[in-house]
DNA sequence: AGATATTTGTTCGTATGTATT
DNA sequence: TAATACATACGAACAAATATC
């Protein structure tokens, strides 16, 4: 009685800008459309699609949230074509792992295993100006941090230098999973609170494996360069689990719910 | 004179109901809501936000189309809160790499990596009800096809073997990511060509390791069924890459613009 | 079974802002 | 500077769905 209230209808039909949205991604695949190209004018879609500014421009809204699409204003303005960027690719990725956050040790058996793959097809690869980049996010954690804010910054900087790498990697979905998953412990909430507790020896032996891997790296050793990155990840998931146990064991249960 | 000290608007300033769905999922982290959970209706929304209901509904599409909000209408009705499937996260993510189409062999260089380690992972571990699955999988085409539609659909069915694989994975995140790189397959332009194409050794060697790999997984073999999908991949990849070639010989370049 | 209240869904018309020409 | 073409946002009204009495 009391619980009939589940939705019988297991497809709720579509909503109709849903199913305009999906009709004008079809049209981009269809049409062959690249990104910069324009997409017909509102009028014209509201025209096309029989529907209402406000339906038309709630689908094209629903695009834009993805990425797909781009709008400028003003003559030769209207709706364009456009690359999702990798920032908001992950972004909403990262809406699938919310509610069902996995365990750290899940995240690093990925990451043990494409990390040093990903730095042993860098080698020898990099540019002067890829190495300065590096370099660069390496001295943001270089000494000892001075307050609990460089502190977070450090750490957070220490996952910036993966990301940098991750970047520069030419096969882009080796890179794209990277960097995903480094998204993933960075947005995990245990990782937060592990991130807010000091950690002198963790810094200092990060930023010994980074200038390690950089000098093999920039001396084209691939297999150096795996056998550096595994050890640190190695020694990275033996640290956080061991933080994701003590938490565990300090905060029986948290419910924000009473 | 070309670089003005006006940085050129990186960001065209956020348009306002994307500012309203950010702030929207600001209030599901902050208030700790879970699936299933209601949003305010649309008049508080409407208050709450000083916007009128069609930009609060365009922002609420576009949370919907991440598949983050569900919303049903009539008395208890409303907008909720949503746990994002697979699918649609996938769907999502596609979109990244619908413009810049991967190598064959940038996709297989993760499969073989990880796919190996997942089976690892569930030697052992699979119930009677995961076998007959897999089974059932198999059995499509455990014969010659009659026809090309058949042929395609086999073709089909052996990334649905991997894909039930995947599923079964307790680690998510691994699952997740392989079942991404099968559908990464499976969209990417070139797969659909090659897939069209009649093969009927792969078709049989592709058997035959599943069968073989069912077995040592039955037998509790993690080790063996690491090698037998390592080998699988090796010999996928280098069939699709010489497809590949082909394939780019045959049209120098087509492009769907005149 | 039917009326009704509640809540989302769709549309129209209009006003405003903004970039190009 | 002014005109123009376009997106952006608002408000009011009406339609559809669905639970409750």
């Amino acid at each position: 009685m009391n619980d009939p209230t589940v939705p019988p209808a297991k497809t709720p039909p579509a909503r109709r800008p849903a199913r305009i949205s999906e009709q004008l991604k079809d049209l981009i695949v269809e049409q062959g459309l690249q990104p910069g190209d324009r997409l017909p004018r509102e009028q014209e879609l509201m025209d096309q699609f029989k529907a209402s500014k406000n339906t038309v421009r709630e689908a094209l809204g629903a695009l834009q949230a993805q990425g797909l699409v781009r709008s400028r204003t003003g003559p030769g303005g209207g709706n364009f074509v456009s690359a999702q960027d990798e920032d908001r690719a992950m972004e909403l990725l990262g809406n699938y792992f919310f509610f069902q956050q996995p365990r750290i040790g899940d995240i690093y058996a990925l990451r043990k295993m494409l990390e040093p793959e990903l730095v042993a097809t860098l080698a020898g690869q990099l540019t002067e100006a890829d190495f300065q980049r590096l370099n660069a996010t390496i001295r943001l954690y270089d000494h000892k941090p001075q307050n609990k804010v460089e502190e977070y910054r450090q750490r957070l900087a220490e996952l910036d230098f993966h990301a940098v790498l991750a970047e520069l990697c030419p096969n882009r979905v080796l890179g794209f999973v990277c960097g995903f998953l480094q998204n993933l412990l960075r947005n995990l909430s245990i990782c937060k609170r592990i991130y807010d507790k000091p950690n002198p020896e963790l810094r200092e032996s990060g930023f010994h494996y980074q200038v390690k891997l950089l000098s093999v790296l920039n001396d084209g050793d691939g297999e150096a360069a795996r056998k550096i990155m595994f050890d640190h990840m190695c020694a990275a998931q033996e640290y956080m689990e061991a933080c994701e146990a003590e938490l565990a064991t300090d905060f029986l249960r948290i419910s924000s719910r009473g």
